[in-house]
DNA sequence: AATTAAATTTAGACAAATCTAAAAATAAAT
DNA sequence: ATTTATTTTTAGATTTGTCTAAATTTAATT
């Protein structure tokens, strides 16, 4: 089946809202379409037509597993596109999500499984989110919040929450990216800031309202 | 101004039809975007609202010069993202065009940009067409009907202007693809084919139908 | 010049996606 | 348990792009 640019705006958003809620709410989707709610319902009743929803009025909503699928193949073809427009193209990851919303909705199966080999099948995006196989499989991470890694354990920046230009410019004058390798060597309870050693480079302070953005990995028996 | 997806297809697909014929006329432009020539009428008084088009009813149209530029733009971005399909991605001649009937639309300017950058500043799409400029010029090149070609005058192959799968099955056979050096060896009056030498291939024939799609250009002073 | 044919436009309707304002259902507070 | 507040849905209107059927204009024939 096919569908508008629109329907499948508000698929991939009840994913999202999914991830963190098991049921989802008219007005949470209003907010994040940017839309009134009466038009959320609307569509609401539309997208379970169509069996892919599970919706009683009134009782919230949620993706039936034909809609996960739809969502899944969304997201990965948003996230594809966006590690090309970094990678390729050379955009600076806060410009990218824009564009990419709008690539997401190229039809193409093949443009897809093509694009995916000529970028050498990447596992996350620029924002350091995974990215769905073509079978909707997401590579899982065992993601750590900076806040919550244990002193001097090195560890590797896997992604950023906050996308926005201000953060980038932030970090980047820190000298962190993806994949960026850092330690924390103090953590001061006054403010919650911590002092971090970022590569080869001096230590350095962050506040805690940066570093709760940030999040890393590291293996296991690596000191 | 923004426009939608429609008004740009209309926009270029009547820059298409004007190359053609000085001014264009309902029903060919209806044909062209299969659609109906009333549709076609209730377009062209909004395109004739936002002056990109000279229009007075029952006397056929044109685009203004705001309207040219506009269509030079998405055959601009049409034809990049063509390049980039079939040089970058792999994709066939016959396969691009539907993806970029897509993509054309996608709406930033600094994509595009980038896009050109990347792509090394191409000046011809995989079907020989040219690709405008970033100010909506496009390179000229004498091209030549191949039937119309001196015998054994050697010449490259520019455009081919049967763009589909069944003619590059054709062309594929014969070892003819864009760049291809080639020259007439014979011209048969009888059905007006010819037998033609690719390359350092042996010499082969083929039909009227098949050279009056092949366009090739030559240097004056080259044998 | 009058008639016939072809091209084009208008009138009115419809589907998709949106909105505002009002009604209905649910949740929270007294 | 009522009342009040919040959330959600309905009703009705709007915009964009499309359609069919009928009316109008222009072109072609007799
Ligand atoms: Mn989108
Ligand atoms: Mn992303
Ligand atoms: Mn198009
Ligand atoms: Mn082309």
């Amino acid at each position: 089946m096919n569908f508008t640019s629109t329907e499948e705006n508000y698929i991939k958003q009840i994913y999202h809202l999914q991830q963190e809620k098991e049921r989802v709410n008219t007005n949470s989707l209003a907010a994040e379409m940017k839309t009134r709610p009466a038009s959320v319902t609307d569509m609401l009743k539309k997208l379970k037509n169509k069996k892919l929803l599970q919706y009683e009025r009134y009782r919230g909503f949620k993706l039936t597993e034909p809609g996960k699928k739809i969502a899944l193949g969304i997201v990965r073809k948003h996230r594809l596109w966006e590690f090309f427009l970094a990678n390729k193209l050379g955009f600076e990851w806060d410009k990218v999500h824009v564009i990419a919303e709008e690539l997401e909705h190229v039809s193409s199966d093949e443009l897809i499984s093509r694009l995916d080999l000529f970028l050498g099948n990447p596992s996350f995006d620029p924002h350091g989110d995974p990215i769905p196989d073509r079978n909707g499989k997401i590579p899982q991470v065992k993601q750590l919040n900076l806040l919550s890694l244990p002193l001097s354990q090195q560890a590797t920046v896997s992604s950023v929450t906050n996308q926005t230009g201000e953060m980038l410019d932030m970090l980047k004058h820190y000298g962190i990216g993806l994949g960026t390798v850092l330690r924390i060597i103090k953590r001061f309870d006054f403010d919650g800031s911590l002092e971090i050693r970022v590569a080869k480079q001096p230590p350095c302070i962050i506040t805690e309202q940066v570093a709760k953005n940030v999040f890393v990995h590291y293996a296991k028996n690596t000191t």
